[in-house]
RNA sequence: GCCGAAGUAGCUCAGCUGGUAGAGCCACUGAUUUGUAAUCAGUAGGUCGGGGGUUCGAGUCCCUUCUUCGGCUCCA
């Protein structure tokens, strides 16, 4: 007999050789019915697998992260084996599940796929899917595993095997297809109820764009069909929330072909917005005991010689400006913190002054490969809400508290309350790459997953994830339709006031180096722009949206009155509009819905004579009658709501 | 940067096998003076991404270049 402890911390007893999915059949019907595949001592395994000692053992089903690539892996052999039966000959290379589906890339040789055959090779799949065959594992020897891929000449799976090592190999088998894998996979077939095949795209194999380019499909699927009519609602949904389709719509933001490709050009109305939001974060830095600086776009090349950009980014960078007569060679910012070094270097420091917080909206540019340039999310030109931090080791903690303060107090006004911190710390094993101490090294970790902890933060550790000049926080948001999103960055760094001999007279009066941090609650304003329109789809918060409200008068009779009231809002701080156009009501109140205007006021007749405004909101329909000053209230009122909940 | 696809009016798109561009929305003008998601009529707007070539003739075929999109790789 072996003992199973399950997750509650209870003991079972089950004969030797026992599978997960026979623990979870004594356990109940139901609950075997639903799973995919266990954790056993913290691996996840087949279900099936027979148990030998005494184990850990969680079941996992659809609602586990593993249980789910467990099923979207064994959906990447179902599609594989379909792809076998529909074009004999082709040759596969891999197939891993990703975070939402898999792919399997495809060597079709010389009869490219084309997306009209997606639906026949989905029918397929659900024809074998429904065989309900089991995922058999196998054992087999690296000889035999060659000598089965020899015969067919499949050259992906043989330069696979050969990179791993006898002993190691498995090959799984349902119905009549087999494929070397590492598994785990789901029971049988069976579960696999719904599928997509999504798209089409080319990827080199092993990633080497000097080897071949092999076809890689991508798909979907889930246990139940009303799953997958969610996702690919959401799907539709995450279209129609592009922040490159809305900002064009809502007039935020646009590009230009002879400005340059990468290089954002906002619009009245958003930079209208990003000024808004520049505001919000130096209201909020001000009170944070930060102080606003000032540094120009360009930095001569010493600069970043002392840095370590140059080495390491130079040959990628924006190639130097000169200088016609001295050729002086000048970079274009790629980032603010040297140009703040020379700043803390410029006047002495003692301990009493630390920490020292350094702001500055400041402008960089970088040479991002042509390819990689994506709406206002991947830029060559950007704006960080940067700031840097210099402190002792022993104030770390308290800073990190503080930017988490001022990071959560952005997500409250924005509307982002789904959110878990991620802490990356330095690799568990190899830490000769890390520079700084190690004393230095353990008080920041301690410090970050400390901080998190004291403002009960969902957190989650990764380790190896450290840069090689400190640990980082980061905040990993989820919008609205589930996204996830990573946001504001919190950086500790050893490396810079060392190479710029960064010092402080301690109270032993002798000189100490400060420890840097770097922080963005925002990023970049372009790439939160961008997370921000997707996340609310362009219905902003009231207090950051371009127009609050528009006056729509019902005819040009009422047209003074409108701008009357239009100016009398002003003087409450409301954004209003006058839509003096000579249309109909329904077509001005169309117009507005679509701009995604929050207020629509309605000026006729009646509103004329009792001095009052009919007021409609976006989305909702129509509120009734209001006093001006009521009105102005109404929307005032929601906005101190806001910064009442996050001051 | 690499592979693939696309680029036609401000926007969304049509234009078959080559015979010198078309719709809707937007804008403008006029009529209408309107009560909670599209009033009617008219007008304007394009060197068909740029450059080169083939041809009697190119939006359409070829070459080249730029940009965008989907991926790959990358992201201080």
């Amino acid at each position: 007999m072996i003992n199973i402890t399950l997750p509650d911390g209870s003991v079972r007893q089950y004969p030797e050789g026992t599978s997960s999915l026979a623990i979870a059949k004594s356990i109940s019907e139901g609950l075997a019915r639903n799973v995919l595949a266990a954790k056993v001592n913290g691996q996840v395994w087949d279900a099936t697998r027979e148990i030998t000692s005494d184990s850990t053992l969680q079941l996992l089903t659809w609602n586990d992260t593993e249980g789910k690539s467990t099923f979207w892996h064994s959906s990447a052999h179902l599609m594989a084996e379909a792809l076998e039966a529909l074009y004999p000959g082709i040759k596969l290379a891999i197939g891993p599940p990703i975070e939402n589906g898999f792919y399997y890339d495809v060597d079709f040789g010389d009869t490219p796929l084309s997306d009209k055959e997606f639906e026949k090779i989905e029918a397929k799949m659900l024809e074998l899917a429904k065989q309900d065959n089991a995922f058999v594992r196998a054992e087999v020897s690296k000889a035999d595993a060659l000598s089965r891929y020899e015969k067919t000449n499949d050259q992906y799976k043989l330069e696979l095997i050969n990179d791993l090592q006898d002993g190691s190999i498995t090959f799984y088998t349902q119905g009549n297809f087999t494929d070397l894998c590492r598994g785990p996979h789901i029971p049988s077939t069976g579960p696999i109820k719904a599928i997509k095949v999504l798209s089409l795209a080319g990827a080199y194999w092993r990633g080497n764009e000097k080897n071949k380019q092999l076809t890689r499909l991508y798909g979907i699927t889930f246990p139940k069909a009303q799953e997958l009519k969610d996702y690919l609602v959401m799907l539709e949904e995450a279209r129609k929330r592009d922040h490159r389709k809305l900002g064009k719509e809502l007039e935020l933001f646009t590009f230009s072909e002879k400005v340059g490709a990468g290089l954002p050009l906002w619009l009245p109305k958003g930079a209208a917005m990003r000024e808004r939001l520049i505001n919000f974060m130096k209201t909020a830095q001000e009170k944070g005991g930060y102080q606003q600086v000032a540094t120009p776009h360009i930095g001569n090349k010493n600069l970043y010689i002392t840095s370590g950009h140059y080495e390491k980014y130079g040959a990628d960078s924006f190639q130097p400006i000169k200088t016609p007569a001295e050729g002086e060679e000048f970079f274009l910012k790629p980032m603010n913190c040297p140009h703040h070094c020379e700043i803390y270097k410029a006047t002495p420091k003692s301990y009493r002054d630390l920490p020292v917080r350094y702001a500055e909206f400041g402008t960089v540019y970088r040479y991002e490969q042509s390819g990689e340039l994506h709406g206002l999310t991947r830029v060559r030109g950007f704006t960080q809400d940067d700031a840097h931090l210099f402190c002792t080791a022993d104030q770390v903690k308290e800073e990190f508290k503080k930017v988490i303060d001022l990071v959560l107090h952005v997500f409250k006004a924005l509307g982002f309350d789904n959110y878990t911190a991620q802490v990356s710390l330095r690799d568990k094993v190899n830490r000769a790459k890390y520079i700084g101490s190690e004393e230095n090294w353990e008080k920041a970790e301690r410090s970050i997953i400390e901080a998190t902890e004291e403002k009960g933060m969902k957190t989650v550790i990764e380790y190896g994830e450290a840069a090689f000049y400190g640990p980082k926080l980061d905040f990993m948001v989820k919008d609205a339709i589930g996204r996830s999103w990573q946001l504001g960055t919190i950086q500790v760094d050893y490396n810079l006031p060392e190479r710029f001999e960064l010092e402080y007279t301690g109270s032993d009066n002798k000189k100490h180096r400060p420890v840097m941090i770097h922080r963005a609650p925002f990023g970049s304003l372009e790439r939160f722009t961008a997370v921000l329109i997707e996340h609310t789809g362009g219905k902003f918060p009231l207090w950051l949206t371009p127009e609050q409200a528009m006056i729509l008068p019902i005819s040009e009779k009422y047209n003074d009155y409108a701008k009357e009231v239009c100016d009398s809002l002003k003087s409450y701080d409301i954004r209003a509009l006058v839509d003096e156009r000579n249309e109909k009501i329904g077509k001005k109140i169309r117009d507005a819905e679509m701009a995604k205007i929050p207020f629509m006021i309605i000026i006729g007749e009646n509103e004329q004579n009792d001095r009052k405004v009919s007021v409609r909101k976006q989305g909702e329909g129509d509120l009734g009658s209001f006093e001006v000053k009521d009105f102005a209230d109404l929307i005032n009122d929601e906005i101190k709501k806001i910064v009442e909940v996050t001051t």
